[in-house]
Parts: C-alpha cells; structure tokens; sequence
DNA sequence: CGTGTAAGGAATTCTGACACG
DNA sequence: CGTGTAAGGAATTCTGACACG
C-alpha cells in the first residue's frame, strides 16, 4: 500500500503517448528537459516515463511557449514557485512545533 | 476540463511497463486479453495501451491465478460483479426519481 | 489450459548532428 | 533560441505458430 504517491506522479507514460497527449513533438519534449523544465524517468534501456503531472506541467510550458514566453523564463517562475513552497512547508513545520510544545488549538 | 475521467482510468500505459508494475510477462498479459479479462485500447499503429485500474486489475488476476483459479472462472466473477454493480445504479437511479418528485429527506 | 519461445516485420525511441534563424 | 529532419542503431511491440502438458 505505501509504494507511491499516486496514480497523478507515477512516472509510466513513454514518449509517444506523452506527444499525443500534449500535442508537442517528440522533439520539443525531449528539448523541454534539456532545459530542464521535465525530468522524465528512464526504464532500465533508456526509455524516458513520464507521469501525468508532467503531462500537465507539459501543457502549461506550451501554453506560455505560444505566448512566446522563453524556456529559460519559464524555468525562473518554476524555481522561484518552489522556493515559494519551500517556505510554505517550513512556515507549516514551525507551526506544528509551536502547537506540539504548548498544545493545539483547535478553531481558534 | 470535460475530457476524461481520471488519472486512475485514461489508456496510457504500454504493454512493457505493465509488465514491469505487475510482474506478469507480456504474453501472459496479452492472453489474458484475449480470454477477455482486460481491454486495452489501441495507438493509432495498434500498440497496446493500458490504464493504472488495469494494472490493479492484473494484479488481482495474477494473485487468483497463484491460487489456482482459471481465467474462466476469473472471467464469470467479474461478470457476476459488473451485474451486481448495475443493479445498485438501477436502484439508485430509481431511488433519485423518487426523491425527485416526493422530496428529498436527508438523514432518514 | 496457460505460458514460453523463435520468427519476421513494423513501429518506437535514443543520441548527436546539421539546418535555419 | 527553438524546432525540424535524416541517420543509424537498439529496443519495443505485434501477430501467428509450435511446444509442452
């Protein structure tokens, strides 16, 4: 039961199907991650896996490329979303010590 | 956003993969196609394409046939269930109508 | 019945490169 | 910079069949 996270970031989809998914070409895709904005897995041969999340995020990234948004662009707003989070998730880490030392309040 | 159903369902996932997440071999997998236990779609050049609840489906499948029991017999349970499953949308279907033109009572 | 395997062919994927711009 | 394409090779998948049991 605690494999993986879920069926949304289980990296199982080869190329292909991801191009018919996106309407991106092989080609493009396989440059988004030289960019790195994907990181596909790779089966035990080679074969890039990719999940449905990156599917989506693949979706996003051509969106903003119509817009004529740079890869290098779209890789600034995806580092500085995650150090958003990143900071979300310490604030909440805090907030659970601070709860488990002087105890929970629940609604307020 | 009215695509499809869900992560859980969509045909994405080729026939090697399937093998890798279920352990079972291709052509176990392809055999138990043809006694109409799974129905993979098809790629446009007829490539196999399976979903994560076919996975789980394979699954179950290679754990009854560890114990022993026949694709046959397989195939009449999954029959037996998908019946069951009607009936109780037929009831709730009728159960609606009711509420419909009646009411509806929440709890009790 | 359920599964392995060799067979031959077609389609997929991979990498590195040249092209254009 | 972003993407197309031809190139050559390796791996994938497909079907129908023979084998064993």
């Amino acid at each position: 039961m605690a494999e993986d996270p879920s069926y949304k970031t289980r990296k199982v989809i080869t190329i292909g199907v991801v191009s018919e998914l996106t309407g991106l070409s092989e080609r493009q895709i396989r440059y988004y991650e030289e960019r790195k904005l994907v990181f596909p897995e790779r089966s035990a041969k080679g074969n890039r896996k990719y999940s449905f999340a990156d599917v989506e995020l693949l979706i996003d990234i051509a969106n903003k490329r119509e817009e004529g948004v740079q890869t290098f662009e779209i890789r600034q707003d995806m580092l500085r979303a995650e150090k958003r989070k990143e900071k979300k998730k310490k604030r909440e880490l805090l907030r659970g010590e601070i709860n488990a030392r002087f105890g929970i309040q629940k609604e307020r």
